[in-house]
DNA sequence: CACATTTCTTAATCTAGTTCAATTTTTTGG
DNA sequence: CCAAAAAATTGAACTAGATTAAGAAATGTG
């Protein structure tokens, strides 16, 4: 049950087994099916999730419709609005699951309990928005200063398991282009290998 | 001396006189000249800085050695490459002065220290980086999704000190274009509001 | 297993922004 | 206050990627 919340934190910190059993009072199960809203903009985001089991995605809608995705996490990542959470008011992200997902959940109230009574977990959760802050950044100067086959190939390298896992489409929008686009590239990438394949 | 810097601490946490003074004892002032690095990609960031006076650009280089602007920052900002901080190894940021400048700066032996005496500076510093991950998010989304115009007309809305401050070129770099580009669309905004002004 | 839906591809046309190069304007430090 | 450097402008030619539209392939579901 929480073998993997457990390493997920032990990365970072220490904690007793008593504050592990502390910790994992606060944790509630959520199950939802594919394609089902965990998040909706405009609401409030009432708890921070970790993925046991699945798949989502969290994004932006712009004026058009078009997503823009901020990012995937399949099993053993945290997901949430965390503007949302901490300040309590209605956020902009959309998060849906891209496969029926199981969550390990915890609420605003039972955050700051947890936050209060082992002060660990804030370094815990600055640590991991660090690292995603980070992680933005370089996506982010990436997308200013590498063509879009560049970044599809990164993609494809860094995250091996979500292009298994998620149409390309959205890929397309995580990488900033649209699908007709990564087609192109795609299709550019598969001749150029073949020419390398001898023919074969 | 540390008004400025104590007035931005207690917009998140609440500290008693004594553990004021004791953030205090770990702080040391830093000069710079304008122009100046206070730290270069490849190098090891040892300290986090907050400017009391003065004026930087936070910028990562590419290959063909153009600039792209992370983030301006004048007083009551804090700089730093948070990621080679707090992980200890080279960072790709460069930070450098745009006008003379001075911080109240803290190490990274000082500033464990701090986070081992002073628990709630944690969480301060939790504040602070999901505030500027949460910019970032936003920032990101936009240049992908308007126009340079829009992207400039919020600039300019958002950070007039910095409009008044810091050369039109690096602003170009910060929305994201070429400084050609972004004269041309002043231009196109001066052609616009000069109509509008019924040709006084 | 078939039909409806979703996803992917292909191609033609279009555009926001880049690049390069030359010129003018502004700022600065001696 | 002036020379030199830095910054901003302008214009012409170009391109990465968008848009639109239509068809092909894959996938899910009763």
């Amino acid at each position: 049950m929480f073998e993997l919340i457990d390493a997920n934190i032990a990365k970072h910190i220490t904690l007793s087994p008593q504050e592990l059993d502390h910790f994992h009072s606060f944790l509630h199960v959520k199950k939802y099916k594919k394609k089902q809203f965990i998040l909706q903009a405009g609401e409030t985001s009432h708890f921070q999730g970790f993925i046991t089991k699945g798949c989502i995605k969290n994004y932006i809608l712009d004026e058009k419709g078009h997503e823009f995705i901020m990012y995937f996490a399949l099993e053993d990542w945290w997901v949430g609005d965390i503007m949302s959470f901490y300040e309590r008011k209605p956020g902009n992200l959309f998060i849906e699951t891209i496969e029926d997902t199981e969550l390990l959940t915890i609420d605003h109230q039972s955050n700051e309990q947890l936050l209060h009574d082992i002060p660990q977990f804030e370094r815990f959760f600055r640590i991991l928005i660090q690292r995603s802050a980070y992680t933005l950044q370089q996506r982010f100067f990436n997308t200013l200063s590498k063509p879009a086959e560049a970044r599809y190939l990164e993609f494809v390298k860094k995250y091996p398991q979500v292009v298994q896992r998620v149409p390309q489409q959205l890929i397309a929008s995580y990488i900033g282009v649209t699908p007709e686009f990564l087609s192109k590239v795609r299709a550019k990438l598969a001749k150029k290998s073949s020419k390398t394949e001898a023919g074969s």
